[in-house]
DNA sequence: CGACAAGTTGATGTTACTCAAAAGTGGTGG
DNA sequence: CCACCACTTTTGAGTAACATCAACTTGTCG
């Protein structure tokens, strides 16, 4: 749909279904042909619409979407973020409908997810690891929302999104690309910018967390896990 | 597992899957002689441990449970909740294994979840339509969760729930059976115990909702929906 | 350079939490 | 039938976390 660059990287995003599955060979071309037909869509565009019907399942090549809601009065809440790698619009039952929005937070490329062959496993199976994987990251979410403090809840993020990021890239999990303003962390993380910026200065005094033009760079990887696995690490229990 | 005592309302949490999906005879018959293998849990008792390999995908027949999480110093959170008619331990992937606890919070009979037999209709649809409200729901706890007020939180919960049993008893929806303490209500709202009380009391003097002895009564449902619609209705939007 | 978005700061207000104790409720056994 | 227990609900007073409002600064990009 729109003029591109090419990018090195942009293979490794749709290679991410081979680290949830064992693809065949067939699967894994059939996910370097689909780059083939890449649309780009640019930051703040809706890449669905809620209650429309899925147009159809799409791989997140690069940058960053979310699910939103909006409510009357304008507050936002921003359910869960898409980084590359994520599945968009993948439905198992037969009659799609959106259960929220997704929109783009920064320009987006997406490309189709090729339609599974074989039941149960391969892409499949891929597809539903997947899905899997976003629920846990719902969960989580939850949890953030239900019962850490502004100050927790920042942490608890960037360890997600450090591991996030760093299982499709191979990179490090305390130093990564961050495209979010601190608006959208606030829609994010259930606050207000203000106090976002706030709890990030503090981070930044203590020397665990810096952020600095679209990076995340954690200082110290040991102690953050520490401050939320310690108190917040996640066990079930009666 | 456990004696019991008949109770007539049973068959209809498993006919619920009936709403969902159009089943045939055989479907319909599995459903009814699965009910020969319910099992009783106790409330407070585990019915699914995290982190564990889910046994096999059951129906709530009756009773109330949850998925929860435990923090380290004692927070709990409840991450949604389970009435007749759920599903607990469904998996699409064929490696099952549990992201969160469940806990029942009342007496709670199960019975196992019949195996589908054709992919793509019938039982096999239905349980996808049910994975797929579940996930509507997590996306509304988050949306609670994070971007509405205690009063409100509360007004949306008995909304939902309201909705949730009458979808399966064919009851009213603004008069139905709540057996949840005001701790377990502030554990899934994110709140205390102390905060849920004093705005319960507010709706009773509102003469808006009324909660007793297991039961709650939506005294003006009209008034709650626009209290909450008006300014928390759920709209997709950039 | 100017304009606009993002980040920062301070003062003030409100919501919801904490702690602690009293009062109500239901079930059990003597 | 009553006394007792554990649990839940209710109440009050004080406090902490986070929101709100409004201005100011910094950075970015044409």
């Amino acid at each position: 749909m729109a003029e591109r660059k090419p990018d090195p990287s942009e293979g490794r995003a749709a290679a991410r279904l081979g680290l949830l599955a064992s693809l065949d060979t067939g699967e894994l071309r059939a996910l370097d042909e689909t780059l083939e037909f890449r649309q780009q869509i640019a930051a703040h565009h809706m890449i669905l619409e809620e209650g429309c019907r899925v147009s159809s399942p799409s791989i997140i090549v690069s940058g960053w979407a979310c699910r939103t809601r909006i409510f009357l009065d304008g507050r936002r809440q921003i359910l869960s973020l898409l980084v590359p790698g994520d599945l968009i619009g993948v439905c198992r039952q037969s009659d799609p409908i959106a259960a929220t929005g997704a929109v783009a937070l920064t320009d987006v490329i997406l490309c189709p997810a090729p339609k599974p062959e074989h039941p149960g496993r391969g892409l499949s199976e891929a597809y539903a690891r997947s899905g899997a994987l976003e629920e846990f990251y719902l969960f989580r979410q939850i949890a953030r929302l239900g019962r850490m403090s502004a100050y927790e809840r920042i942490a608890d993020l960037f360890l997600e999104i450090g591991e996030r990021l760093s299982a499709v890239t191979h990179g490090p999990r305390d130093h990564f690309p961050f495209p979010l303003t601190q608006e959208t962390m606030a829609d994010l993380l259930g606050l207000t910018s203000v106090h976002v910026n706030r709890m990030l200065q503090l981070f930044r005094r203590q020397e665990l967390i810096e952020v600095r033009s679209g990076t995340v760079h954690i200082r110290d990887l040991g102690a953050l896990v520490n401050l939320v696995e310690h108190r917040c690490a996640i066990v079930s229990g009666a």
